[in-house]
DNA sequence: TTGTACGCGTTATCAG
DNA sequence: CTGATAACGCGTACAA
């Protein structure tokens, strides 16, 4: 069967194609019984819009994209949902795209989508990304952007971002306090912004706990998961006198569980475990794990807000516009030093 | 700045419009030099095809769509990464949109997306949708589409599920030879295709052990999470004579851990757990969960590419095409029966 | 209050 | 080999 057209309806009620258009879009120079007829036949025949005719028209797609290094990953699929929901609230549709972390995705994605075919974009980095070349083009064509969690400093538009330094000062503390006093901190590239404030944190916090920075203990982990757990377990198995692990993303801090598993090391007993995380199984780990909880889901409403702050009411977005939220400390059993 | 035409890219050229077209298209009638020469332009200049004309043009948007309940599980996330993967190897865009489990919400996306602009759903059904009758249009306007895990049955296409009986007795089977003898199935909505088989399969292998079935033991949760946990704990501190817990969903599993902890019951002494879980830190949990795990990265992936059979080979997709996928039981600490 | 005419950017067809 | 023209479906001046 053939899409419904404005052609259609309009041969079927006798009247002009823009006579439909007109009345369909509620327009006030129409008769209330044309359009009352239109409206009726458009839903007789369940007549939708063409999205493509309406969009080549009016410059609008109706449509907002997200590009984000992965989405299995709770932290991400949280933020999906705030967005999405934003985005139903404003009658859009979501276009996700993931860039698994790589840069010529990332570019290849960003070049496409930049041909009009969003009407904004939320973004979040890929790990390996190192410049921000590819993304000029997303000012060129006036591309409301705005980035969440993983920015890209280079670019003056809005952010939504939690306080990172303070999660990684936060953590590395709690660590202190619970009696660690040779700490690893576990990365995922350190190019990335919320890598580097994330280590700024735990740097400045043993500082100010006049304990030496030791390099060695700082881990980057940019290769796949096999190699991840591997790595860290070297480190724990080189390293004895590490007590304590600030697990800087999610994934690394299930790694660090398996690594200890393997070497029969017990947490928090012989080593304490921190981790950046939106498991909502943490509490229910073996032992509970100590989070620092970004609230993922607030992330991306307020994201998807700004960005239609832009889209609808023209707002140019600019760094101003950027947001901070708070991220939350849950201490569990796996920093527990005992009474 | 305004954005690239074919039309600036041709009088730049001193060309005409369709050859520029036909140019950039890599057309044989068209002459190497002048080819060399638009291409070089367009890249200088980023163009980009406007995807709405495209569109309109030869009706294709070179997007699917796909219909979810949720997003925060990682069943769907897995199931969307193989999807991604496939869709970009086709070179398509990826639409997401969310049911929240609401027929309402189902209806009113799939109305929308029904106007064109998908080329191809690939749909999961929500728990509340007891009938088919807003997917009609959808074979109305020919929109081909595969169900993956949560089928709907009226409809004659291609589906990709997993062996949700067999995994059902298995899980159970699994169960009474740990000694269980009074378990309880949790499930969401008794009407989901998925739910049912995983029921009948439960219930068939009870029989086959010569256990009574007992309706008090079968709980339908479809109501939100906070209830879930407060209703499983009801029914476990009413029924103490429960030994065993089959959640045939996910987050029904996790509940139960939750329950238990409040009731102070010791999994697996008190009471065993087996879970439908796509959760990569099931080995982590306390205990360790036992899972009957989907493949559903290759459940994604598979009914990705049933859908690109019919997009660009313009097979008709029947019931013929579904396949069915093996679930694997992983045994671990939460059905332990001692030595 | 309704109809006519045009253009959005692209591509297929046909003419040259 | 290249150019002119028409058409996809919709929305909007402008005319009636």
């Amino acid at each position: 069967m053939k899409p419904i057209s404005l052609k259609l309806l309009a041969r079927e009620l006798n009247l002009s194609v823009s006579t439909v258009s007109r009345a369909l879009n509620d327009r006030d120079d129409i008769a209330q019984e044309t359009k009352d007829r239109a409206r009726k036949l458009a839903t007789k025949l369940k007549y939708e819009p063409n999205p493509y005719a309406s969009s080549l028209r009016s410059n609008k797609s109706k449509t907002i994209g997200i590009v984000i290094p992965e989405i299995d990953n709770h932290f991400f699929s949280l933020a999906i949902n705030g967005i999405e929901e934003i985005a139903r609230a404003n009658d859009y549709h979501v276009l996700i795209s993931l860039t698994h972390e790589e840069y010529q995705q990332e570019k290849s994605i960003i070049q496409l989508l930049a041909g009009g075919r969003v009407d904004g974009l939320l973004l979040s980095m890929a790990s390996t990304s190192q410049n921000s070349d590819h993304l000029a083009v997303l000012e060129e064509r006036k591309v409301p952007v705005v980035f969440f969690d993983r920015v890209c400093e280079d670019l003056a538009t809005a952010r939504v971002t939690t306080d990172d330094y303070e999660s990684g000062y936060r953590a590395t503390t709690h660590l202190l306090e619970a009696g660690c006093r040779k700490i690893a901190h576990l990365a995922i590239s350190g190019a990335l912004s919320i890598s580097r404030r994330r280590l700024q944190g735990y740097a400045d916090a043993l500082r100010d706990a006049a304990i030496a920075y030791d390099q060695a203990l700082v881990l980057t982990l940019d290769q796949d998961d096999a190699q991840a757990t591997d790595r860290i377990r070297q480190l724990l198995a080189e390293r004895r006198d590490i007590d304590g692990v600030f697990a800087a993303v999610e994934a690394l801090a299930m790694h660090t569980y398996a690594a200890c598993r393997q070497l029969e090391l017990t947490i928090p007993e012989d080593v304490k475990v921190i981790g950046f995380s939106n498991l909502e199984t943490a509490p229910l780990l073996k032992p509970a794990l100590t989070t620092i909880t970004q609230p993922a889901y607030q992330i991306g409403k307020q994201a998807a807000q700004l960005l239609f702050k832009a889209i609808n009411d023209n707002v140019l977005l600019t760094m101003n516009h950027s947001l901070e939220l708070k991220s939350e400390l849950h201490i569990r059993m796996s920093t527990y030093s005992g009474e």
